[in-house]
DNA sequence: CTAACCGGGATTGAATCCAATCACAAGCAA
DNA sequence: TTGCTTGTGATTGGATTCAATCCCGGTTAG
């Protein structure tokens, strides 16, 4: 009886925990990329010691939102345009796969709740709830099917680039871009008809429109 | 003058390099899927601490050639069927987007090492040189375009499912299959007419072939 | 005979300690 | 002033040490 199996014996995941906190850091803009992260900080904040820290940023170094330099440091991954739009091309053609797998497993719930994304995305106006909602609706996209690799990759692809993302909508949402919420709206559409192949194209469609749209606009990636 | 940069100053790459010969000696078999790893044989084996190995293996293990479980232990990764099928739809999506990168950038020379290695292939009976000359193809398909993300996506595709690819063509090679020859030879002429469509096509194929061929033999997967 | 229950050995996880490397600023010479 | 050198403090890399956990026998009660 003495297995304490309320509090989850926390022994053997320390470096997993310090890596989802350091992860969330990252994702949220707290840490921005370029910016230098130091073990002994690190190590301080989460009361443990540099040995776990540095498995952490193995793992995040290996997920690419960590760059790492023997024997000089660790900083927050940086992309150049170049980067992120071949990241966004595969996106575009990853990511319809991972739809088709899902789409005949959402139930007609999953797809309502879909659709209530869309919409309340479509009447945000600040920014941080409209990234959070565009992220939640892809994903939700994907949440069918159970853990698989391909889900992997792509939650991956979207972490390395929400920092651009951020970027952009913080620069240029004022341009209001109707065909997001347009291509949204035709994708959720397509789910509910069950056509796969017609959700393909238009995710296709609408990652390669922001890729372009991205292109178009290089000042995110300067400095 | 105590520098010694002839000696590449070794410090701060033992758990990179103990990562490079672990990953070396699961991918030629040596240690094969289900296998214990254990951080004190490591470690022994490379004169040093268990602190760089298991740096090693959390690197590995992002990688998904190893699997670790906290306080229990690690292992080479295993794939099932299903799992292995999904890679390979994976790479079915995504390596015609690297060749198409990398056909505008092929020199007349390359392609004609290309050529070598296709019909090298084709005269080999043993399985080991077969495997090699196969995997040396396909990546020097993709070699022209410089460390890209998605050149590592795929390569990384590619040693998780080696172990399998190794399995089928020990079982079931003398069962010769010519069209993979033949899949080569039109990979190599759509490359040399600089034709990107048709090079997409017939290696999206190719890969298709190859996926539904192993599906056909899930004997692979056993144990 | 079976199944639950210890307990020791093996193995992994994490903290501490020491060594190696690097960044940087002060000093020096041209 | 400018560029090079040098030494010192800060920081990372790796070895050692200690603690926690698990695996797997034997043991014992039912």
């Amino acid at each position: 009886m003495k297995g304490m199996t309320l509090e989850l014996s926390t022994h053997g995941a320390a470096g997993a925990r310090i890596a989802a906190e350091l992860r969330e850091a990252i994702l949220t803009g707290e840490h921005a990329p370029g910016a230098r992260i130091r073990q002994e900080d690190l190590a301080g904040r989460h009361g443990a010691s540099r040995v776990p820290v540095r498995e952490a940023l193995r793992m995040l170094e290996a997920e690419g939102l960590v760059t790492l330099v023997a024997n000089t440091g660790a900083w927050v991954s940086s992309l150049s345009l170049a980067e992120c739009e071949e990241m966004y091309q595969i996106r575009e053609r990853i990511e319809p796969l991972l739809l088709r797998f899902n789409v005949p497993l959402m139930s007609g719930s999953d797809i309502d709740a879909l659709e209530v994304l869309a919409d309340a995305m479509e009447r945000s106006d600040d920014v941080e709830t409209f990234l959070r909602l565009d992220r939640e609706f892809h994903l939700s996209c994907y949440a069918a099917v159970e853990t698989s690799m391909l889900g992997d990759m792509v939650l991956n692809l979207w972490n390395r680039t929400q920092h651009y993302r951020r970027a952009f909508t913080r620069m240029f949402r004022s341009e209001g871009d109707r065909s997001v919420h347009h291509e949204h709206q035709l994708l959720v559409s397509a789910i509910r008809r069950d056509d796969a192949d017609e959700a393909e194209r238009v995710l296709a469609g609408h990652i390669r429109r922001t890729r372009l749209e991205l292109a178009r606009h290089p000042a995110v990636f300067e400095n």
